[in-house]
RNA sequence: GGACCUUUAGCUCAGUUGGUUAGAGCGUUUCGUUGACAUCGAAAAGGUCACUGGUUCGAGUCCAGUAAGGUCCA
């Protein structure tokens, strides 16, 4: 076997590692109806992501959970794949033409599309190769994109099913427009942003009564050239006899406009009076719409004002046209202030720029299943871990709104639908939408192509990657999803994504499994998934998101490099509480490397301990045990390992990965690395308990390996390699991991129970420990070990002390422990085994030694009084529960004989 | 305007149904290379649990309110 090296170094390592994995098809998913499936699809990257700290943190995750399921004996299936992000990607591409000085339209729908293809081959889907350096175990075999053939089949044919059941319709109608990207958005893809900005008092001047005005606040004068109306509400008694006049529009074009009453106007807001501009505000088309007005609609696409806005302004991009019209209004007296003012403005998630309510032509889904698919989380069919989200997913669908699925761009799926060659797609009535002679909806398409021409634009990607749990794995192809398994993975165990796409995706990919999947059949058989987990979101240390532009990320794979896959997963874990946000610290990522470290010096030390004894399985390790050979620390250390063991298993059935990480590292460390493997060495010298000894320790890293490895792949199976506890050949995803009571059940049979009393007293000797080194430490003899210990005990607690008295003496840098009736003036310790006092009389600063133990007396004299005074409460006497009270007095009587003895050490210094 | 989250040691965070003297890591101070590990070991210092009330024999924990910070929705 080859000998652990003195540092763990986890290059190379994983390189090899991940490389056998790969080879041997350890993540392939497979359908085996002997075994329970657990399947997770990942959030599918953008095909032109990098790996951010959000994707580590994600699937991290996703990793451990598949990674445990396997060590569980689940058939485990971890889908990868990334979505053809249509907006951003075309955006990566037609930026690198711009430096050619080009755009898409110089190359034609066709050619450009090539163009993206050859970018996404080339560079695109880096992510998923950086996952691997992660260490996620995906089955790469079945990668997948939304872009692929036959996933796009299946887009289309939802659009086509979806027109039929008459949940999609062409509709004009207002939408986000991004001036930025030219395309329509969906509401979720705008975000709200406070802005600090001007309001504008405008007066508008009456025309049958000169010298008489109405006046508005408006943020965007550069809109007064398309007013078609002033707006007050019916029941204002300010402007009763203004309603049906006309006054004088300011700005642009000579135009009289009708004063009119809807009592969608808000009396409080400024003068009560609204200016109405259908073509630019929601709420203004609304009313236009009732009161019949017209529609001028100033903006061109691109944000730049036209000719209706009148020659001052034709041209001007809208921020410089609202400072021109500002001028203008000025000039002409119509400008009656600029206040500032602070307001919400919508912002494109992806132009990064205001975005523009625009009138246009769009295709409108109709969401199916809204009510099922709050059943389906109101009803616990799918649970979301932190629950709380579930509050917030409800909250959307009680206020859903079609939803906007075409995009005027050209990389993702063209939408279906063909229009009778001659027609003008932009001026269909209903009844004409509705003409299979004039609107073809079809996957095949046209039986006569040279009579149609087909709809330009394409869908949001989301529309696309609502379908992802069932269409990457065949659906609708009943051959394919055969093949692939669907039947026997969906609906998927968990998904695992961030609270910010619950609307996007989670919500939407809920109602799609709801109504495509296995229709008729129950609830529980139709969801996509039964878990959804919501990470936090990774922030740096001023608590700012992460994000590009501000370049306050860490490159995830520098800090590989730096500490390893399993550093970086370890330690981004045990900073990631359930739901909660993240702060980011390098320092954890550099404890995880440090936790592995440990690992591998304390298997080191195994090894170098003595020789290996048959490892093989787990069966063959208990074997080897001795149970008449068990000492106190024997005892505990098996019983921390079972603690552990169950506390994990808890933690993962709750969703609660840094409390499972917490758990293990302080087992290992403090209770294996700190004590046992400490006071290993003593049994070790002796040749009776030494093979018992390196049976425990076998038996302890096993268990402990299999535990770790979900969070640390690698280095796990680099030592479960070169310790042996694997067949040759055999990873450690074939092990089976024993649960705590089975653990307890195997260990029985071989004739060992735990002995809850050593368990207590091992917590004693630990005390007695850090107390002894406590006194040489204040007395600066903390580096010595000659040094002389007397005890004063009774006779069981020192029946404990001298049971494992070697050991202790190791432990506490002691020379030699005797027992003595009694000790005079030497300074001294009271421990929960008995008083210890240092031999060295002499030397001792009596004044400070009193020091000491008064300052320790006036403490316990306070905890002493309190303890009391709970006890001489009647009300607490007669109401708590007997543990507790008997706890409390037991707790007195502990405090008052330590009070006694360390008051008799301070009488005895004089 | 509505909903949710957070507030515990210098920093970042645990603290599971209320019950001994509130914990961890990092940082700080002191000491230490003895053959697992200096990517380490030992010891120590450090907290009126944001604030105000309430419920209770008992509150970091439950309830109400206040303040500060954050997120989402309108």
């Amino acid at each position: 076997m080859p000998e652990i090296t003195k540092s763990y170094e986890s290059r190379d390592i994983e390189k090899k590692w991940y490389a056998a994995w790969l080879q041997a098809k350890c993540f392939s998913g497979v359908v085996d109806a002997a075994r329970e499936p657990y399947s997770i699809v990942i959030p599918p990257p953008n095909v032109t992501g990098v790996l951010t700290m959000g994707h580590v943190l994600n699937n991290t995750i996703q990793d451990i959970l598949i990674r445990r399921a396997r060590l569980e004996g689940y058939s485990a299936l971890w889908l990868p794949g990334t979505d053809h992000a249509g907006i951003a990607t075309q955006a990566v591409v037609e930026r690198e033409l711009r430096k050619e000085k080009k755009t898409r339209h110089d190359f034609g729908r066709e050619k450009f599309l090539e163009k993206v293809w050859e970018w996404r081959t080339e560079k695109g889907g880096i992510i998923l190769e950086q996952l691997r350096r992660l260490g996620a175990s995906c089955d790469w075999d079945r990668t997948q994109f939304t872009m692929d053939p036959h996933y796009s089949q299946a887009v289309l044919s939802v659009f086509v099913d979806l027109y039929r059941k008459g949940h999609i319709y062409r509709g004009k109608r207002m939408v986000n427009w991004c001036p930025a990207s030219l395309t329509a958005l969906s509401d979720e893809e705008v975000e709200m942003r406070a802005v600090n900005g001007t309001i504008y008092r405008v007066r508008y001047e009456r025309v049958d009564a000169p010298g008489q005005f109405i006046e508005v606040k408006t943020t965007r004068p550069e809109t007064i050239p398309g007013d078609v109306a002033i707006a007050v509400h019916p029941e204002d008694p300010r402007y009763a006899d203004w309603i049906g006049k006309k006054v004088r529009r300011p700005l642009g074009p000579v135009a009289e406009i009708p004063i009119i009453a809807d009592a969608a106007v808000d009396k409080e807001f400024g003068s009560g009076a609204l200016k109405i501009t259908p073509a630019h505000d929601k709420v203004d088309y609304e009313i236009g719409l009732r009161h019949k007005l017209a529609i001028i609609d100033v903006l061109e696409a691109d944000g730049k004002l036209n000719a209706f806005a009148g020659p001052e302004l034709a041209g001007m991009d809208r921020f410089a046209g609202r400072k021109k019209a500002a001028e203008l209004l000025k000039e002409s007296g119509a400008l009656v202030a600029e206040e500032p003012y602070a307001n919400n403005v919508g912002y494109s998630e992806r132009g990064g720029v205001p975005i523009e309510p625009r009138l246009t032509w769009q295709w409108w889904l109709k969401y199916p299943r809204v009510e099922e698919a709050k059943a389906a989380v109101r009803d616990g069919h799918i649970k979301f871990h932190p629950e709380r989200w579930s509050k917030v997913y409800l909250h959307w669908l009680e206020n859903i709104q079609d939803w906007c699925i075409s995009r005027q761009v050209w990389w993702g799926h063209r939408i279906p639908v063909w229009y009778r060659k001659g027609l003008d797609k932009e001026k269909l009535t209903p009844a004409e939408l509705a003409d299979p002679t004039k609107v073809h909806v079809s996957l095949a398409g046209p039986a006569d192509p040279e009579n149609w021409i087909q709809e330009d634009d394409v869908l949001d990607t989301w529309a696309s990657s609502w379908l992802w749990p069932f269409a990457t794995m065949g659906w609708p192809e009943p051959g394919k999803m055969k093949a692939e398994g669907l039947d026997y993975f969906y609906p998927t165990t968990t998904l695992v994504t961030g609270p910010d796409i619950i609307f996007f995706w989670v919500a939407r990919m809920i109602m799609a499994g709801l109504e495509f999947m296995r229709p008729g059949e129950p609830i529980e058989r139709r969801i996509p998934f039964k878990n959804v987990y919501f990470t936090g979101i990774i922030r740096d240390q001023q608590g700012r998101k992460m994000s590009k532009s501000l370049g306050n990320s860490p490159d995830p794979l520098n800090l590989i490099d730096a500490y390893g896959a399993d550093g970086l997963r370890f330690g981004i874990i045990s900073i990631a509480p359930q739901g909660q946000d993240i702060r980011f610290q390098e320092d954890r990522i550099e404890s995880g490397k440090n936790f592995c470290n440990k690992l591998w010096n304390a298997s080191r030390f195994r090894q170098m301990s003595g020789e290996a004894g048959d490892n093989s399985t787990l069966g063959a390790i208990i074997a080897r045990l001795e149970p008449a050979k068990f000492d106190a620390d024997d005892h505990a250390i098996l019983d921390r390992l079972f603690a552990t063991t169950r506390e994990v298993d808890r933690c993962f059935t709750a969703f609660e990965f840094s409390a499972a990480v917490q758990a293990l590292y302080g087992f290992f460390w403090n209770d294996f690395c700190d004590w046992y493997v400490e006071v290993s060495k003593a049994k070790l010298q002796a040749a009776d308990t030494k093979a018992n000894c390196l049976a425990i320790q076998d038996l302890v890293l096993r268990q402990t390996l299999l535990l770790l490895h979900p969070f640390i792949p690698f280095i796990t199976e680099e030592l479960w390699s070169l310790l042996g506890y694997g067949a040759p050949g055999a990873f450690i995803q074939n092990a089976k991991l024993e649960n705590a009571s089975q653990l307890a059940s195997l260990v029985h049979a071989r004739g060992l129970t735990l002995d809850r009393a050593a368990v207590a007293a091992v917590e004693k000797l630990k005390g007695v420990v850090t107390k002894v080194r406590s006194l040489k430490a204040d007395h600066n003899l903390a580096s010595r070990r000659d040094v002389k210990f007397y005890v004063t005990t009774g006779d069981a607690d020192w029946a404990t002390l001298s049971d494992n008295l070697t050991k202790l003496a190791r432990m506490a840098g002691a020379a030699e422990i005797v027992r003595r009736e009694a000790v005079e003036g030497a300074p001294a310790v009271v421990t929960p085994l008995g008083t210890f006092y240092l031999d060295l009389a002499s030397t001792v600063d009596v004044g400070a030694e009193k020091v000491r133990l008064k300052k320790e007396l006036d403490a316990l004299v306070k905890h002493i009084a309190g303890t009391e005074a709970r006890l001489a409460n009647e009300a607490f006497v007669s109401k708590a529960p007997p543990a507790v009270l008997e706890g409390a007095r037991r707790q007195l009587a502990e405090q008052k004989a330590k009070h006694a003895e360390l008051a008799r050490l301070l009488a005895a210094l004089g």
